[in-house]
Formats: structure tokens, C-alpha cells, sequence
DNA sequence: GTTGACCTTAGAGCTAACTCTAAGCTTATA
DNA sequence: TATAAGCTTAGAGTTAGCTCTAAGGTCAAC
């Protein structure tokens, strides 16, 4: 049985987050000393570190909590599910990387285009390109 | 001279968004009617594309600022200002670029791995890895 | 002269995931 | 036994960039 700071240590999560976790039913300590302290068992252990792990793919917590729902119990839920989650995931990740990819190039062709140098930026083309709005529109979200 | 929803209407921004954006100094009215309206001349309007084609590319509010700056007074900024400014947001951007890459990676990894079936997930090869946690740690900040 | 669209402000609410604070109780160590 | 480290709670604060609301004033058209 951990403490919440031996089981910070354990999975990398501060206690705050911990805390914060239990708060959004991610996790839960099984025991409670008389005083009231949250002591972790192996189970509570492996759930935290699930967590851990899925949130340092990039899961979100709400993601998380479904993932949750369908370990504790996998026989009423299908590996379809788990894939559902996963490829929406996926696809966000994607629609990111594209947005990314845009600003990216944008960037760099604006850096390409000015000297950098210490002359004032009076001719400046990236502050002319700008200006002019001749560069392309690389969000659809911050 | 325009008026509000004009502006909103030319730039593509909301009437709520420039109020919000002249809040935080990036944008301003040069006249106000006697009842308060705002009206926008040229210049103004200029500056409002100016604004709007920066938070396309996906410069921040406080680049924008920054990018203002200069750009009233390019006398007395180089090139090298705004090549700085471009270049931090570029290896912002690289940044994201290689988690989200590795977030991407991981994503396909685990989907190539599971059946995606309508079998129940007891057996679960994403679920297995989330558990075991034997994925690469993609993310340093959300 | 009245309807309805548009304008004003200050300020609250939203999202996501923490992060921290205050005030107080518990426990381990010296 | 005193001190410090660690635990508890509820709740506020942070970040960025909006987005919306309430309560009210203005203006053009019919």
C-alpha cells in the first residue's frame, strides 16, 4: 500500500494530480487511513499508471475515462471500441499535424524571403507579406 | 469609415473578437461617434488585416503585439526583430511538429496491432500495451 | 412612433488540464 | 516534545483566445 507521495513517485504524477485525477474519477485510493490519508493497493497502482501511460500518448481525460470504462470490464465491450477511440484520436492528431505542416511551411518561406539582417525594417518582406495578406491561412484552430 | 460589423464583415473576425482584440491593444477605433460607436478608417482596417493574416499563420496574440510594434515604427526596428519573433514561432512549431509525429506513430502502431473486431476486448492488444505501458512517451505539454 | 437591427459596456463563462493556496490535522524524526 | 514533513479539504488561479450575456442606448425604415 502506497501513500499519495510514494505513488506520485511511482507513476510521475505530482499529488495535486493525483488528487485532481481522483476529483474526475480517473483514479481512487481502495483505503483510507483512520486520519483520513488515501493508500493505493497494486490495483489502484496499475490504474494510475494505465493512466499515466494513456495520457502520455496524448489521450485526453475524457478519452482516458472511456478506456477506463471499458477495463474494468473488457468482456461487455468490443476491441472495435478501443479502435474507435484510438482512430479518433488518430484523426485528430492528423488534422493537427496538417495545420502544423501549413504554418510550418508558411514560416519558413517567410524566413527565406528576409535578410534577418540589422538594416530597419522599413523593406522588411515578412512584414510586407503580411501587410499584403499574401500568405496562406494555416488554421482552422489554435 | 466603418463601422463595426463592417469591419467584421471585410477581416473575418468577429464584432465580439475585434472588441477583444482592441481590449488588448491590438486593434483600436481612430473615431467613436457621439454615441459611441466605433468607426474605422483605413488605416485602421489595415491594421485589422494585419492582425488577422498574423493569427492565420498562428502567431499568438502576444507576437501580433510584438509584430505591431514594429510595425508603426519601422524605422526603428531590423529585420532581424521580426526574423527573431518568426524563427521562435517556427521552432515553436517544430516542436509540436516531432510530438505530434510521435503521438501520430504510436496512434498507428496500436491500431495496426488490434483486430478492431467486434470480439470482446478481454484480449485487447491496445489495451494490453496501454496496460503494460510499453508505448513511446510522446507528449512534454499538451 | 414603433419595430427591429445594431451599437455600447462590464464582466462572466468556456475549455483543458492542471497548479496552487489556506487552514488545519497527522506522523516521523531528533 | 518540538519541529518539520506530509497529509486533508474546498476552492481559487492559470493560460489563451475567445464567446456570450445583460441591460441598455441608437438608428433607419415603414
Amino acid at each position: 500500500m502506497l501513500k499519495i507521495s510514494e505513488l506520485a513517485a511511482k507513476t510521475g504524477l505530482s499529488t495535486h494530480t493525483i488528487r485532481f485525477y481522483e476529483k474526475h474519477g480517473l483514479i481512487n485510493a481502495s483505503e483510507r487511513s483512520e486520519a483520513g490519508y488515501r493508500y493505493y493497493d497494486d490495483v489502484d497502482i496499475r490504474r494510475a499508471q494505465f493512466v499515466k501511460t494513456a495520457r502520455n500518448i496524448g489521450f485526453s481525460l475524457e478519452d482516458i475515462s472511456q478506456l477506463l470504462s471499458i477495463r474494468v470490464d473488457k468482456t461487455s465491450h468490443s476491441c472495435q471500441e478501443v479502435t474507435d477511440i484510438t482512430q479518433y484520436k488518430l484523426d485528430e492528431v492528423n488534422a493537427r499535424l496538417v495545420e502544423l505542416q501549413s504554418m510550418q511551411n508558411t514560416l519558413e518561406i517567410l524566413l527565406e524571403s528576409c535578410c534577418g539582417g540589422p538594416e530597419n525594417a522599413t523593406h522588411c518582406s515578412i512584414m510586407d507579406a503580411l501587410e499584403a495578406g499574401d500568405v496562406k491561412s494555416t488554421r482552422s484552430a489554435a
